[in-house]
DNA sequence: CTTGTTGTGGTTTGTCTC
DNA sequence: GAGACAAACCACAACAAG
């Protein structure tokens, strides 16, 4: 068995927002965690303080941890969430969100978060060596190990700034009235995709 | 020392391509 | 249907914190 790093590998915290009666997740980008791990959740909207808001997996209920928090400055911040069951090969879980106020309120957020016994993983290595390249230093410099993620990141991050950034486009074309008008939104979708277009043929991807 | 967390190898299962 | 590959589960070792 290999020698580990020191450092833990924290969930970046993921961000939620109720503009009136849907939740947008900021935070698209964090999208899988392994069962019993740590995560912070952020929920933020037109909250009233000291309301208590209950967070729980659509499909199996009473699979989350300290699943409970008080709204505090408008924001309810849960800082030890953790689920108890894997969301299946493939599947997300559906995030119900139970506000404890006058009425009562039940918000759902779809797709919330993948969650399995082992987390987001790097690629196994093969069992089978590459006798190529044992003990070829020039090998090994002609070729350097590619951090499968680390190489992905930069894409992945991008779109989701971008669709961060259209999140808050539209929740502030609601809260304050159009900020750009119709044309000028058209140029901006046009210049998305060309920048993403753009991204797929350049070698950075 | 105990407990909780995280990394990794072995294995199984699902999906895609031919 | 067979083979290749990816994604998932299981088990366990190594480490940190109390």
């Amino acid at each position: 068995m290999s020698s580990r790093p020191n450092n833990k590998r924290e969930v970046p915290m993921k961000k939620l927002m109720l503009c009136a009666d849907k939740v947008i997740d900021l935070t698209r980008n964090v999208n899988h965690i392994r069962t019993n791990q740590k995560v912070k959740l952020q929920i933020s909207g037109n909250l009233r303080d000291s309301v208590l808001v209950r967070i729980e997996p659509l499909n199996s209920p009473n699979s989350a941890k300290n699943n409970e928090a008080l709204v505090k400055n408008g924001t309810a911040f849960f800082s030890n969430l953790r689920f108890t069951k894997s969301s299946g090969r493939g599947n997300k879980i559906d995030l119900k969100i139970y506000f404890d106020s006058n009425p009562d309120r039940i918000l759902v957020c779809k797709k919330f978060i993948k969650i399995t016994r082992d987390g987001p993983r790097d690629r196994k290595k093969k069992m089978i060596p590459d006798w190529n390249s044992i003990g070829s230093a020039e090998n090994e410099a002609a070729s350097p190990a590619v951090d499968e993620n680390s190489a992905k990141w930069p894409y992945e991050k991008y779109v989701s700034d971008v669709a961060e950034f259209g999140y808050y486009l539209e929740y502030y074309n609601k809260v304050t009235g159009p900020l750009f008008n119709e044309q000028q939104l058209k140029q901006i979708v046009q210049i998305w995709f060309l920048t993403i277009f753009l991204f797929f043929l350049s070698p950075f991807k």
